[in-house]
DNA sequence: TGCCAGGCCCTCTTTAGGGCCTT
């Protein structure tokens, strides 16, 4: 259940009052942050650590997430249709529950673009419509054919318990670019860290669990379009998995050489560190790791958003579907 | 030191080349 701080979301600012939507992001963020300072993240890195425990029988087994929200509470629910609870009361339910119901999903994805295309044009209730997730990858290499991710983590910007999901992730193969993200090839190549598909499943249901009803997850990335978005697609296909309609991507690469632009600079330095230090935001955590880069990208979006005055409508104006080639 | 992948953008020019950005 969410915290009553947490119900409001940045999607219910109206679009006349684009100045309060950084306000409002901001007020979201900061509860994020502390929500994530209790612990309250859905992590699926170690066993021991992040809730997780390796089973005899090799299945992920059930086990209270470490927070306060999840603390002393027992897992209870068994039934399909209650597996979103299942997340936010800070639960890692067992690999079986998250078997992706087939049907479903299929339904999930009878959806077309262009109905989404037609709600946003007529711009009906788009707080009521989209989930805003902000992600990011760490991978083997930059080539999406021949590297694997290892690392995924995201943050649903509406904040609320389990907000945030972050995995390490097993490629089954040599980390050969430690030296960028300190991710080495003996933490990622055990048994207790999940392959990727293992975790699509997993991926799937907690995204579902943010999701509105009927409603669409517009994803963001900074260089999304030529980077994370081109991964997670080619991570999907090969595990024969098809990425929902109802996602949407936003980029924040060209939002940053707009916002250059905008202010009649020369559009240079728009890397999420340059824009990090740009905007003075404070470095946390280790950067080039999937977490620190999704809450600095998060920040730098507010900010970005704030200076371009753009609203979700506008977001959504900039996001695009990924046709894998 | 440069390349490794690939899409976008800019520049000097109109097709091509180079730089940026991601790991």
């Amino acid at each position: 259940m969410r915290t009553a701080s947490m119900c409001f979301s940045i999607l219910q600012v109206p679009r006349c009052r684009i100045p309060t939507l950084a306000n409002v992001w901001r007020e979201s963020f900061h509860s994020l942050s502390r929500n994530d300072g209790n612990s309250t993240s859905f992590k699926l890195i170690g066993p021991k650590i992040y809730g997780l425990e390796r089973a005899q029988d090799k299945k992920w087994s059930r086990r209270p997430v470490s927070s306060n929200a999840g603390k002393n509470r027992t897992f209870q629910h068994s039934k399909p249709s209650n597996i979103g609870n299942e997340i936010l009361d800070g639960m890692v339910p067992n690999i079986a529950t998250f078997n992706v119901n087939k049907n479903e999903t299929s339904q999930f994805q009878k959806i077309q673009y262009s109905d989404i295309q037609q709600k946003i044009a007529e711009n009906k209730d788009l707080a009521g419509l989209v989930t805003v997730i902000v992600f990011d990858i760490e991978t083997t290499g930059l080539s999406r054919e021949k590297e694997r991710i290892i690392e995924i983590a995201l943050q649903d910007l509406q904040g609320g318990e389990n907000s945030t999901f972050q995995t390490l992730v097993n490629p089954q193969r040599y980390v050969p670019n430690s030296h960028i993200h300190h991710i080495t090839t003996r933490m990622v190549n055990r048994p207790d860290v999940p392959r990727m598909e293992d975790l699509i499943p997993v991926l799937l249901q907690y995204v579902r669990s943010r999701q509105q009803p009927g409603g669409y997850v517009l994803w963001v990335a900074h260089n999304a379009r030529c980077f994370d978005v081109p991964f997670l697609f080619k991570e999907f296909s090969r595990c024969s998995t098809e990425v929902p309609l109802d996602w949407l991507f936003v980029d924040t690469l060209p939002l940053a050489r707009e916002m250059m632009k905008s202010k009649g600079l020369k559009v240079s330095g728009v890397s999420l560190q340059a824009l990090r230090e740009s905007y003075k935001i404070p470095l946390v955590g280790s950067a080039h790791r999937a977490m620190s880069d999704v809450k600095m990208l998060s920040l730098i979006l507010q900010r970005l958003t704030f200076d371009l005055k753009m609203n979700l409508s506008g977001l959504l104006e900039r996001s695009f579907r990924y046709d894998q080639p």
